[in-house]
DNA sequence: AATGAATGAGGTTTCATTCAT
DNA sequence: TATGAATGAAACCTCATTCAT
């Protein structure tokens, strides 16, 4: 084994710690976030919960703001990958029923981060670009969901689609506010009746 | 007139006064709240866009928090009391499409609150029992909402009132977020169709 | 005395004291920024040293940086009403003697102040119009002098201006830094007889 | 070739190394202390600016403030070597001559160490005998320039020599903070003719 | 009841310096 | 020697709340 190698080992291994850690701070921040609220959680508590000192932090994110950012972002990235290969042609009743319940999986596999998510969807003091861009990226897949009620013969198929829409989310900040008592299956079984059938 | 009426006069003037104040206070908190955000917004500027001084309002309120639960239950108050009488008797038909546009026609008059108040039911930080409270008074309606839905042969009558009033929510919430955008008013005429018929 | 009257006295007292309080926050902050310098006193340190609490000092100065722009000006606005009379008229020798010598009465009156400006004249971290509107200001007096210079036959009068006030600047700031030991009054002498006879 | 050669060589070339580092990180500091201050200026940025790591320059110099005082010893030995052997003899009109036109040119040549020595000249901050020290190497050169004043019949020498020596800080303050305004080459020749005949 | 100056805890952020690799 | 992540003291500033007037 070369210098070379070893030094590029050691790098990779730095380099490996640092994403760890990273990750470490996102984890740690969105439990914060999602249970005490943004405002609610200094950014001593992250630091102090995640183990490390409170200047840490700023060596892998700017600020609050950015910290909240890239979880934001972090965890969009996971969904859009999870969720393309569903329509990657035309949908019908089959693959319409798997992104409802792929969708009811995400919110009940990563509950803080849907918590978080709704949360500062109506938060007003975020810069508006934040949730556009996020927004943004699902119209493809709107426009997909479209094309399937029209092809249903549902009148108004863009409103359709919009209140489809809503409806999921309405569902998702129901069962995140009160997972317990909320009955998540039985409402996504008349889903899946009322929409795919 | 006796001086016994002049001072009842006073007093009640007296109590007008600081029932008007108290309105003022909230109205202008509730602007404020909806726009800016809770924490986004700060008793000084609550008092001076008030056109008040800032220590005047712990005369009215005991604290930051409190003002916003006076703000919350204000007008949870005043919600009840409008829709209370819709459900007098036995639900049918004609009150459940008076109910639903009754719903969109309160999110519509007063937006502001309602994204405070659907950003409060997000939102961790509040005492557990603050929202729980709130919920708890709805349950009788939502009882006969069930009642309603079983005699129309929906299987499951629980679940399709918290999938209907989930719906009303997410769709609250996505109007509120860009109201100019959303359409509204087609939303309402495809749930009075679906649950009315 | 009417009640008006007596609110009135009120608000003038309360008045009083708040220009008496912001005027000891200045004292206090100029004393320690031209012996500790401005970085090296925090406003922690000012308001301890003045008596009052931490948080006090913003509600006379919206910041660090604009508590030092306070100071300056104050200075400066001190400076130049004792200064214009002396140029009402075209000058002649006898009022250039008084013109340096209450330049120098000036820099030992006040000499916390003038270390303070010269330090802040150096610095390259303010903002460029900062000294750049004091130095303006000063632009009508330059020009009263070198028409003197000029009645006087000097050669180039104007460059014998900008040395004319480089000397005053250096023999200030010397003097400044080592007060004890600098024949202040003698170079006064040398400069009166070199410049209004 | 000897092994003892090569490794001396290897030495010396490593002393290189590390000389022409040092003088890096000094130039780099140089630059950014003038421009941005002392205190504007960060350890990160002038490593990162000089190309190197963040802890590296702690190898070369034990603090912040030990790199400033190498910074400005430097410049000074720099100085004194140009400047002593104007003195080796007893002064005339010629060698004032060249004292002055030299001044002026170490002024304008180095502007940037020049700018933080007199920044620094007027800041209390630094320990008192840092500036005292150098000021002192000074003295036996303003010696002999008092023996040139009183041998030209100057009344009172000492006190001419520190308003020359103070005219020349003026000069070079009001240069080095506005270098494209300031006319220093017509006050150069009015020192000159002032002084030097 | 109204005022607004005073308070000080607590927040975010910076940065000189250290140290394991 | 070089690196750059880690540290934590300390800075500036905000703001809910109190209280003398």
């Amino acid at each position: 084994m070369t210098d070379q190698s070893v030094i590029k080992i050691m790098i990779s291994k730095r380099e490996t710690n640092k994403d760890e850690k990273r990750a470490l701070i996102i984890d740690t921040a969105l439990q914060l976030f999602s249970t005490e609220g943004y405002f609610g959680t200094s950014m001593s508590k992250i630091a102090s919960t995640a183990g490390i000192a409170k200047g840490s932090t700023y060596n892998y994110f700017a600020s609050k703001e950015d910290l909240l950012k890239a979880i934001i972002n972090d965890g969009f990235k996971h969904l859009t990958e999870s969720v393309d290969y569903l329509f990657v042609n035309f949908i019908d009743d089959k693959s319409m029923e798997k992104y409802i319940r792929h969708s009811f999986k995400l919110i009940m596999d990563k509950p803080n981060y849907w918590r978080l998510f709704f949360a500062l969807a109506i938060q007003p003091w975020l810069p508006k670009h934040f949730m556009a861009d996020i927004m943004q990226k699902m119209e493809p897949m709107f426009a997909k969901i479209a094309e399937y009620f029209a092809s249903k013969g549902f009148l108004n198929p863009m409103a359709q689609v919009m209140l489809f829409v809503s409806t999921l989310d309405g569902v998702s900040i129901s069962y995140l506010t009160e997972p317990e008592n909320y009955p998540i299956n039985d409402i996504c079984e008349i889903l899946v009746e009322r929409y795919c059938k």
